[in-house]
DNA sequence: TAAAAATACTCCATAGGTATTTTAT
DNA sequence: ATAAAATACCTATGGAGTATTTTTA
């Protein structure tokens, strides 16, 4: 043990045994230039106050104070060393209050994943708008990627939350809110045989059976073991007596619009986005169809280790989107 | 005394509990992620590491850290946090290496203020080049004045080095070092009539006696209580058989010269001010004046509480001063 | 010499150590 | 179930108090 005595007090150039407190006692002798005085101020005594002094220049290597009989005054180290300190003091407390205002969720950056679908939705847009204005402080960063991208970025923290439509996968450290469902519509072709002779339903719009689309080809959104909207779909088809012809698996809805409109399939959306391509392609109910089909609205957070801002997100959009039902 | 037990701990605003072992402690939990593991790294325990950044976390008001069964991470806060933190000791680290610097005298500020007269000596400019040269971490700064100006200033703390003819009065807090003595010589009109009948000196330069002097009006720099080398010169004067007659006292040096130059009487002036005004007056040598008249170049430091530069300054002074009688 | 700072000592608050329990996944 | 953090309790370093001496202009 005791070749550690021997050793040198500093590691890594850090003066290791200097604490805040000699930098306290420092300033407050530096402002009453006497020991005495400045022992007063700070509720000590005279005796322990010259000796943290001592301690502070011995560590520094150099002498802070020049002592004559009625008191101290700074060298021109001191002196210089003074402002250097009271800066880092006054940083060190703003630290803090920036600390405590982050740790609050009034500052600090919130980033946010959407899939194309959700972003259609108004909710989404209307949240994060929201958000902005009741946490001015806080820098919102906006990412878009497919439902896939969205649960990956969440997994690996590069988001704080996240909107898609169904979940793609549960994960022990997300925690999936669901907002709100909607009706899904059909997507044909403008030219599409079937829009000559459909009934409209109460909106003017067209409404066809699901059992009229048992030739149809199928443009759906790729779903890992087919959960969610792709399975649903699958379920009506065979409850309307036919087994659906998956043409295409694709990324991302906008691409299920973009094929039907080049005419390779039909396909169903949410019914938030469509006025997508309304010269190309026309948007019908479903007729008959129990259940209906609906199409989720989720929001994806952390499960535990959130941060405020995200719990703050969170609590918004699930508070506005209880008010859009009740409204 | 129980009641100072119910005062908040906090004075001014600061986290007064908070001290820089705190600030290691978290940076080390930061950086390993691990409470455990950091313990190790400070050649500590676990538990007082916890305590301590508990502690911190306490005095802050809010948490730095989220714990999982198998390590801790950062919070938002405690990330921002953490990237003050680091940068505030390096800055303490860097205050503490700049003031030792000062105080070996390598940085920082030197002030010099001089007479005109000592300006034109050249040991005042080739002390200051020199100096530069072997301190060029040192800012020089520099300033002119009259004798009474330059000890103003040194008393006042304005300036930390001072050149100057004759000290103007001693002070408990000046040190005074006498650098050299250099001849006088009279200034005369160029068309003064002594200078048609004298006799050349060894350099070829007119030498007058004193004594052809008795009715000449004396132009002579101002000294509170004549002390230095205006008694030396009346005392010079009566040895010669007359009373100078002081036409002009006047603040500098250099107004001595003008004045002659103008024909307003004669003066005498050091040895290196005899290129000043070439065309208008004549430098002569005073013949057979024992002792003879002798200006002497003066720097002025602070007694006690010189800083480390001006005792460079000085030392470095006196040894020019030391090798120019060698040489 | 007269003030203020430094020293010598004593005490106790608390940082740090040891043993154990609680927590979180 | 297991690793890690938190709690409980103990020890002892060193910061702070009291009395006195030394320093400095």
């Amino acid at each position: 043990m005791s070749h550690i005595a021997h050793m040198p007090r500093r590691l890594a150039g850090v003066y290791t045994s200097v604490e805040l407190r000699h930098l306290r006692y420092f300033i407050a002798v530096a402002e009453e230039r006497h020991i005495t005085r400045a022992a007063a101020r700070l509720n000590m005594q005279q005796p322990p106050l010259s000796q943290q002094i001592r301690a502070l220049e011995q560590e520094l290597g150099f002498e802070l104070f020049r002592r004559h009989p009625k008191g101290v005054d700074l060298t021109a180290a001191g002196h210089r060393y003074l402002g250097q300190v009271r800066d880092i003091l006054a940083r060190l407390q703003a630290a803090a209050e920036e600390g405590a205002r982050i740790a609050a969720g009034l500052e600090g950056t919130l980033s946010v994943c959407f899939t194309s679908s959700a972003a259609a939705h108004p909710l989404t847009s209307l949240a994060i708008r929201a958000y902005r204005k009741a946490y001015p402080g806080v820098s919102v960063r906006l990412e878009e990627g497919s439902a896939q991208a969205v649960t990956e970025r969440m997994i690996e923290q590069q988001v704080d939350v996240g909107f898609l439509r169904a979940p793609v996968a549960e994960h022990p450290a997300l925690a999936f809110h669901h907002l709100l469902d909607e009706p899904l519509l059909l997507v044909l072709p403008i030219d599409h045989p079937l829009l000559g002779h459909s009934p409209v339903d109460e909106a003017g719009m067209p409404a066809i059976a699901l059992a009229d689309l048992a030739q149809a080809p199928f443009i759906l959104v790729r779903r890992p073991g087919a959960p969610g909207m792709y399975a649903d779909l699958l379920d009506a088809c065979r409850r309307a007596g036919f087994e659906a012809k998956v043409a295409f698996e694709v990324e991302r809805m906008l691409t299920n619009v973009n094929l039907v409109a080049a005419g390779e399939g039909v396909s169903v959306v949410p019914a938030s986005m469509q006025n997508l391509l309304a010269g190309s392609v026309r948007y019908c109910s479903l007729r008959d169809v129990q259940p209906p089909l609906v199409a989720p609205l989720t929001l994806v957070a952390r499960m535990h280790q959130a941060s405020p801002a995200a719990c703050h997100f969170v609590e918004l959009a699930k508070r506005l989107s209880r008010n859009r039902m009740a409204g």
